[in-house]
Order: C-alpha cells, then structure tokens, then sequence
DNA sequence: AGCATGATGGAAACCGGTGTCAGATTAAAG
DNA sequence: CTTTAATCTGACACCGGTTTCCATCATGCT
C-alpha cells in the first residue's frame, strides 16, 4: 500500500501536488528550520540565505500550509467579524472593508452574527473565540459598544478591534467615526437654511452612536441659540418602521417642525414615507436630514441628503489593525483610529416654507 | 505563569487547559485511537466501548481541536461562500440562511466575494480552495451559473452546492427557485387587473435569472392571448440607476404601458423613482411588480407588490446538503433542491387607468 | 594566537488529531 | 473442543509546519 501513495512530482515542475517546507529545503540546501524562519521572518539570519531560500520558494510556488501553521502556532489565520442586528448594507460594507484590507494575505474572514439579547451570548463567543483559535476579530456596532465582551477578548486571548462613533478606548483597540461633530455640522447647515424648528428622531438608549448623534444635535441647536422641547424628540430602533412611528408623532405636532433629523438613513426613509402618506411635500414643506449613506437614501425620493458614514475605511483600518504586522505592512499603531464623517447634500432638504 | 491561565469551567479535570484526545483515552481507558473512532462516529465500534467514552467525553467537556482535525484529514470545517456583486440585502440574507444551517455544529463560514469579470478569477478561487481546504463551498448568483466555476471546485475535490433560479443539474449540487413560474403568476396578476399594455424590464444577457424571468412573463402573456412588442421590453442590470433609465424609456413610448414586470425589486424601486419625476401617480396610472422582496420593496412609497424569493431557506438548504451528513443530520440528498416563490400583494398594483 | 561570544544550522520532539495494519478478542462453525 | 472468521482495539507512522536544545562556525577581544 506504501508504494501506491500519491504520486507527488514535487521536484520541480507544478504538478498536482504541491511543494512542502522539506522540498523548499532541500533544494535549497538548508534546513526546513532555516525555511520556517525565512517564512516567519525571523530577524537573525544571514541575508544571502535568505534570499537564496526565498528564490527556491518562488520557484516553487511554495506556500506553508495554514492548517499545519495553525495548529503548530495554536493560532488560526483567521479574522472574525462579530455583529449583531444592523443594517444589511452596513455589514457588507464592512466585510468589504475587512477583505480589502485581508486581500492578498494569508488571512480569511469567517462571520460570526451574535443575539445581543441572548444570555448565552458572551458564552457563545467564548466557545467560538477559544475553538477556532482566531487570530482576532472585528467587532461591529452596536455589539461593539458591549465592554463584556471585549473583555472577554482579552481573557482569552484574542486580539480584537472594536469600531464604533466615538472613542473609547486609547485608539489601541478602536477604529471610531467622530459622529458628534458631523451631526453638528448636518444640524447647522439645516440651520443655515433657515430652520428653526427642527425634530429629532434619535437611537435607541444604551447605543453610543445614538447618544454621539444627539449630543451633536443638541450642541449644534445650543450654538445657534434655539432650544429643544422635550416633544421635538421622538426616538426609533434604527428600523424604518420604527421611523414612520416617530415621524407620525413629531408630524403631529402643532406648530409642526420644518426639519427633522434622524439618527439614520433608515428611519429617515420612514420620514419620507410617513410624510407622503399625508401628502406633505419633501423638502418644499418638510426637509429631512438622515445618517449613514446607505444606498437607500439615494434610491428614494426625493434623494436624501445624508451624512456619509466612512465605515468602508474604517473596517478596513480595523482589519489592518490586526493583522498589520504580519503582512509586513503598516504597524498597527500607525493605522488611523479616527475616520471622518462628510454632509452629502442630495435634494431633501430645502429653506423652510413662508 | 502556568497557574494564571484561565481557568476554564471543565467538569471535573485538568486546571486550565483543555483537554485533548490523550486525556480522553487515558481516563476512559482506551486508546486514541479509539477516542477518534467515537468522535468520527466509526460504525465498527462496540456500543459499550462507545458509551463509556462519550461519558468521559461529556464529563471532560472535550471537544476536538479543530486545526488538528483539519491538519490530519487535509480539509477545513470551513464552509465557505463564494458571490459576486449582488445586491447586500441578498448576500445578508444567504449568510443569515448558512449560518442557520451550521449553527450548533463545529463548522464556520468564510466569504469569499469574487469580480466576475476579472481575467484572474477563477485563479484566485483555485488558490483559495486549495489553500484553505475548504470543506464545501455554496455559491450564490449570479456567479454561480458560471459551470466553469463548478468544474473547478470538481477538479480540485471541493464539495460545492450553487444557487439559482432555476435547476441546472439533478439536484446535488444545486437548490433553485422556479422563477418562471412565479413571475408567470405574477403576470396573470397583472392581466387579471385589466392590463393588456405590460412592460418588462429584464435583467442583464447571461443571467438565467433574467432568462427565466423573461420567459415566465412571455409565457403569461402568450397564454392570454397577448402580443409583446420588442419596443415594451427594456434591459437593465438590477441597479436601481438602470432600472430609472429602461423604465424612462418605457415611459416616454405612447401609448404608454399601465404596468411593468421589473425583474429585481431595484429596478422597480427605479420605476417608482422615475414615475415620481414624471408626476406619474402609482399605482393609479401604472402598476409596478418586483422580484425578490429585499426590505427596499416595503420602504418605498408605494410599498411594492413583489415576488418573494425564498433565498434564507434556499441559502440554508444548501449548507445543509453541505454539511448534512457530517452533522448527523438529514443526508444530503433528503434536502430540498427546489424551493417555491410566492406572489406579496402590496399597494403598486391597480387596475389601469380607465 | 587563544578564547569568549554570538550567530546559524540541524536532529528530534511536538502541536492534536487520523490512517494503517497487525494482533487480540469473541462468536460462529465444524 | 478445536478451527475459522468476523469484529474490535491499539501501536505507530503521519499530516506539515514550529520550537527546543545543541553542535558548529565565524568573528571580536585580550
């Protein structure tokens, strides 16, 4: 049975089976020790094996097998992406990001969506982290805002990049948008249009984004000297029936506002729908502000003027983040922990009406 | 140092490290080998023997290491998911119907989205077969029309199972919706309202999704009797931005369809967007009809009247012809390959104007 | 020149499982 | 009460890398 063993015509063409470390070093007369610390780049070895092993390998189409890698290193060439709920475009932005960033690399990403509601979950994510062994994860608002769990990171070893619409950490763990700031921006220019009036249909409690996005609300209101009644303030779950609901309250209202700002693109399509179902006019009698840029807010209409929401780029600095050393790319330290949001102004909004 | 380690919660043995096979075999008095053999669910193995192991089992909380497994068998427990450009509400939801299926079982899912159009392709998937050993992989269209694709993952010994609208094969490793029927369904709603002036806006050439689309609406229209003028159909992508520009050119013919069959829900999300512009009022003066069903249908104004593409059930029959056999559950074979669509009856549809 | 010093390279063990195959055990048959 | 066959089991090699421990070798220093 010996004999009938794959047939491996290693040597040298590209046949079937591919090259191990034992056939780089051999042709390349050293030590499959000498190869691995070629691959693993170690700094004491002498520059001329170095590149004469390197050569062999590239001859050779050489590429370390992961899963003996993996199991030799008790460490998976693997980066999670941990998210619960959001919006759909949101997650593929961000594994968009995340492949980007893992393009070219050794490293593949594996998808993990988690219930926060769920009492099982941090156990859950325990068995997955210490399981699969992952190299790190990304983790995704709004579960990134969740401090357990990324405690639960460090007790088990696993490197992790949170992202999300404010610092919270050093920038060490965290890739953050600056969502106060741009909310305060989206408000003046509202203002600037001359409205004075203007509702607010905010996040959920306990969402950092939802907290940023108010504050930057209400910063923007104070500096303009207009104050805020409690009933301009409705508040919605980021879903678009959750924005109709709100809408329909603050639409209500008498004197009714003249603008409204909604903490995402969502509930701000739910503005739009409410709005047409009692036939007021967008944005001749009603201009409406949303957040995120997702491909609804252009798809409807009027197009939505919207705040655009960088989190193409930040997955793809998280992703860097960790794994930034190993690809002998940018330390993880010089990745940006920062991104900036920008006002796209589409056709939602307008002065008020006389 | 060693006795900082984490402390996991094992039933009753070793202190912080988990256990492995040995540990198994030497409490349960057997060897590994015969652990292994419980753990592959060997047939060959006496049933006391298999109790009193998976008693130990049970009691240690033992659970393979993974890269072991993979290492020793050359295959991964990785699922993964190959797709091109398609619509992210779409990709989500496969995910979502993946997942489902592998939950609770030692499998994870990695994506892969591939560029359709790149000459490096189907290089880039070899590569990625090959190198990550992949268990099985699902894809998802359109990409997964592509036979040459299927022929790859035949060549290089990865289980594959593709999705679409229709079956390209007996069924092993294909789960498919039957579109022409549904949108014939959908048509003879149409013409059942009173419309005999019907547009179509198909979906790009080399998509069996637009072909079977296409001949599903021409098949409704020939059964009643109906002609279907070349001028009445118009092409697009599935964006949102080509279904405004067909339908656009459906709008500007005269006499002027009172409905039209859009092929994706974006395109029709299109047409409401474009009959917006023209002061068209849907659906009294034109009823529309999508497919898919993506959230976009319910949140545009008029809430459009779709077909329902069962991907989450699809996507998850897939996995579980993938995986089915390895998890103790249903063999592959007993999975669906065929999924029904159904008709969602919202607000875009009216009988035409008098 | 002689020796300490640090830089390399190699043999063998190890990561934690699975395959092979011979030997042990048990049941059925003669 | 053997013999034969069928069923289980375990020792050992192996998957393809990494790491430990040492022997070797070129160089710097006295």
């Amino acid at each position: 049975m010996g004999a009938t063993k794959t047939v491996a015509a290693k040597a040298d063409g590209q046949r079937g089976a591919r090259a191990t470390i034992n056939d780089v070093a051999r042709l390349a007369g050293v030590s499959k020790k000498t190869v691995s610390r070629v691959i693993n780049r170690s700094p004491l070895l002498n520059e001329e094996t170095r590149e004469k092993v390197e050569k062999v390998i590239r001859e050779l189409g050489y590429v370390p097998n992961p899963q003996a890698r993996a199991l030799a290193l008790r460490r998976n060439f693997l980066v999670g992406l941990i998210h619960d709920n959001p919006n759909a475009q949101m997650v593929l932005n961000m594994q968009q990001g995340i492949l980007e960033a893992l393009q070219g690399t050794e490293f593949e990403m594996v998808v993990r969506p988690v219930d926060r509601n769920s009492a099982m979950m941090l156990d859950d994510v325990r068995v997955f982290l210490e399981r699969q062994r992952l190299f790190g994860v990304v983790i995704l608002p709004p579960i990134s805002e969740n401090d357990a769990l990324a405690a639960l990171c460090d007790e088990v070893g696993c490197r992790y990049v949170r992202m999300g619409s404010a610092q919270l950490d050093d920038g060490i763990h965290m890739v953050a948008s600056n969502d106060r700031e741009a909310v305060r921006e989206a408000t003046d220019y509202l203002i600037q249009q001359g409205h004075s009036l203007i509702g607010l249909i905010e996040g959920p409690d306990g969402f950092r984004s939802a907290r940023e996005r108010r504050l930057g609300f209400e910063e923007a209101l104070q500096a303009a000297g207009l104050t805020l009644p409690r009933s301009l303030i409705a508040q919605g779950n980021y879903t678009f029936e959750t924005g109709v609901t709100a809408a329909n309250r603050l639409l209500d209202l008498s004197p009714r506002p003249t603008a409204i700002f909604a903490s995402n693109d969502e509930m701000a399509a739910g503005i739009v729908f409410a709005a047409r179902e009692r036939g007021i006019a967008i944005p001749d009698e009603l201009s409406v502000i949303g957040f995120d840029d997702t491909p609804i807010a252009a798809h409807i209409w009027p197009p939505l003027t919207t705040v655009r929401w960088p989190i193409v780029s930040m997955a793809r600095a998280a992703a860097r983040k960790l794994v930034g050393d190993m690809v002998g790319g940018q330390a993880a330290a010089e990745q940006p922990s920062e991104l900036p949001s920008t006002l796209v102004k589409r056709a939602s909004v307008a002065p008020p009406p006389a």
